[in-house]
DNA sequence: CAGTATCCTAATCGATACTG
DNA sequence: CAGTATCGATTAGGATACTG
């Protein structure tokens, strides 16, 4: 995954692809973008999320600088999570044109669920 | 990603999020971007992919009307597999913009490769 | 409420060997 | 060349219990 000459094989949209492979991330992501929120609103509002896969998104976005961490120091105790400025860019950009993507296109779009059938005979 | 309380998390979009969270999905279809290819030829040019996983990457896009599969019923042997319309949108899409995002903000994106760090020092 | 740690299951993916 | 089948290592992610 590091050296081949294959454009989207590059190694800095491999790691943006990424951003995209965690099920979690790009929906922690989303939910950011109405603005900061405390972890266990963010786990309300996601809902169907773990206690342990919010900590590891939390971490891993952090980690690429997507968004940032804010200790309350005042009254309403917390923790505030926030989009970068990094993090909101990809929300407007990529996140939101794959949303557009399918609102125009989803119905084409076959749903995964059943077995994918062998080659053969497709 | 605009008024739902649930967005990212939409079945839809569900779906079209799922089409990145496979290593290879988006690298084969960028690679088919490019025009019909034959399994060994989109072997050599995206490097690094086992045969395994390209056979499931390829009958997930198929399931998925991504991508569709013709043997070659004339002289050159081979199968070809290219684009469907809807997988050429998909990649003059969702996936040009995540390019486009990464060219213009990519530096910023740390690179993962160490372990994410815990949330309470960070 | 915020965050960590452990156990467990399912799925990914590479390596390898084999068939048409 | 196209495609399948099996094995093994790694990992994502849910459940749960526990600390500050």
């Amino acid at each position: 995954m590091t050296d081949h000459t294959e454009p989207i094989a590059d190694c800095r949209l491999r790691g943006a692809l990424d951003l995209f492979a965690h099920t979690w991330d790009p929906v922690l992501l989303a939910a950011l973008a109405a603005g900061p929120r405390r972890r266990v609103d963010l786990r309300t509002e996601i809902g169907g999320i773990s206690d342990k896969a919010l900590t590891e998104a939390l971490r891993r976005l952090i980690g690429r600088a997507l968004i940032s961490r804010h200790p309350g120091r005042h009254a309403p105790p917390g923790v505030e999570y926030r989009l970068t400025d990094l993090g909101a860019g990809f929300v407007d950009g990529p996140l939101r044109s794959l949303a557009a993507w399918v609102s125009e296109y989803g119905d084409e779009l076959r749903v995964p669920g059943e077995t994918d059938p062998p080659l053969r005979r497709s």
